[in-house]
DNA sequence: TATGAATGAGCTTTCATTCAT
DNA sequence: TATGAATGAAAGCTCATTCAT
């Protein structure tokens, strides 16, 4: 049972943690809105009405408050982006899936545009801070790697274009989604919207067997 | 002959002039290399062998020596991608022209990352910091209106898919270039290079007739 | 009792307010010996052996180490000239109040000229900076009806030539005061009792009734 | 004849003497505005035109200017209050003369307030800085003599109190003068006004005999 | 755990002055 | 004489971090 497992957890201890993931939301959301240069711890003590040497017991340095909003960036990407909504869908063809793939970016840039912000931060910063590559480099393979199986899934089933190297593919599905995220940021929703629409048509074009 | 009209710059403004390019292009790599907010007067200065007040000889601030950079990026992109290259490929078919944009990222990522870094920083910054945006939109509109020219242009040539939205298309072709580039911020060269194939792929089927 | 609502100021909160005042002496005496162009908060938080930084922890600026030199100042005007000595004389003719003013600026001059040099350095910058004229109108403000109630009772108690304007007088007062102060900055002590002299035969021949 | 002594001086030099003047004058409505602390070579040289290294060939370092500020600022005050007026009223009683510095001041005070922001500003400084001290001094013994001399003359012609100690006299004149100077800075046209017409009647009671 | 005090390293910018042309 | 280039000293301010209570 799990309930064995939290018991081994102690309150103190869960106090503790709930209080670290509230201070890494708030810095999460600092990283949003002012980048990852904008960050200040005090900035966020402030925002969780602490004092910011209190702040420095849950996260010892700057660099462990920037991790925790890595982890919390990961819970959001985790978490569906319709909240009670289907997770994972199953038993989809391949277009299905990659379009609901699409479809939840659209959703997520329409309602926590955040995510974006903070993800293409942390990327560009993970280019020259080996701190942040770490963290990210985790967030980055299992993505990659959901990506791969989905088309070596539908290579399988005959859903998509025999000869695609799903390697290959993942690779270049990233970078389109990626450079939505990016274009998004300076961009209209609608724009948004309209490149959404365009990668799903582009994708069936591509892939269709 | 344009000769009479350069010859009316004086030498002192060249020389000026010159050493603001020298200057920038110093600014230019310390941003590929440690970021925008890696950005210091200081270190561009001792880099460029001069004492950092003289810098603020030629741009009177740091916000000016950021519009430097961004001049200096114009310039990197409108130069061919390789020396001496045609710039201009006339006379082929949306599909060469297309593959060439997708060799010419693939030399630049090559020979020049550091376009790419700083392209990046600058899209990044651009969402939160005005005065960045005002010279990068420039980039940004006169990048995309060419992707919209190509679109069209294979368009009436009967070279693309009937019923193709030309500007959306482009916003989705520089999505596809932006996350290309994003991507290889943290990769390696050789899957920079797969991905680049694979797009050529995708290309060509999402738009052929 | 005022005991009981002075007790409701913590202690930390008293000492900070008392280091405060400590740094906003520093600061005056700097003032005094060097102009306000001449503060520098290096050098106050240097005389008072702290790091500037912490300076900067008990006056967030420049402008509010000014403000607090203003307060400084106020409070020296308060006090009484001579510690322990009569503060507000009471049931004496004009002449014999004017007379104790007088006094007092000479006591002052004496015993704690840097007041006049501080006073004056802050009207002179009054003229031009809007934050240090809101502190100090506030003083001149006080001292002028202070005045104009000196002549007012004077001339009620028939002590004071008929027809004076209270106001104007006071106007002319205060600024026989200021020249004796501003006088007194760049002249010697001798001087300065000599005019101290003239200044109450003069003020009882124009005066008298 | 002044031919003579005119002639003496090559076209050269007199050319340089004007400039000198001209930049002085400059550096004077500069240091009337800001404030000596707010005089900056580049300002004035760019006010004049000129390249600011070109002003120090002029005044070969800031000292030099300030030095010229004063020899700018002696030469105001000796010019007449109304150009073209009677520069020296002679054949006049001793409240007839003081009347007219009076006037004199309530004149100056409405067309040219530069000057006692200026003069003010160096009495301040002059307490502090040695250099300017002395080009002060000259002006204000030559001032403070002639005041002496006025008193004096008032005494021997039977219109001054007797036992009046003109020194002494003088000093205390001097000192309503510059308080008059001072308040007037910060204070409204029509209270400068109020003030010298007090002032006038003050001296009347205090010297009559 | 929580806080305010304290610090040092470092940043951008200002400015008088010097120098070569 | 006139200019722009160049410099060094210094200023105000920021901020992550450490420490004593």
């Amino acid at each position: 049972m799990t309930a064995g497992a939290q018991a081994a957890i102690p309150p103190r201890q869960q106090a503790r943690l709930r209080r670290r993931d509230e201070l890494a939301e708030v810095a999460y959301r600092q990283v949003a809105a002012k980048g990852l240069e904008g960050l200040r711890i005090r900035e966020v003590a402030g925002a969780a009405g602490i004092n910011h040497a209190t702040l420095l017991h849950y996260f010892p340095s700057k660099a462990a408050l920037v991790d925790g909003v890595i982890d919390h960036l990961a819970r959001q990407l985790a978490a569906p982006a319709t909240p009670g909504g289907p997770a994972a869908p199953a038993g989809q063809t391949l277009q299905q899936r990659l379009g609901h793939e699409l479809d939840d970016v659209g959703i997520r840039l329409r309602r926590t545009p955040e995510i974006f912000a903070v993800l293409t931060e942390l990327q560009l910063r993970s280019a020259r801070d080996p701190a942040v590559r770490a963290g990210l480099q985790r967030l980055d393979r299992l993505w990659i790697s959901y990506l791969t199986a989905l088309v070596s899934d539908g290579l399988r089933a005959g859903e998509c274009r025999p000869g695609t190297d799903p390697d290959q593919a993942a690779l270049l599905l990233a970078a389109i989604f990626r450079g939505i995220g990016l274009q998004a940021l300076s961009g209209t929703p609608a724009q948004a919207g309209a490149v959404i629409r365009q990668a799903r048509e582009a994708l069936r074009y591509w892939l269709q067997p």
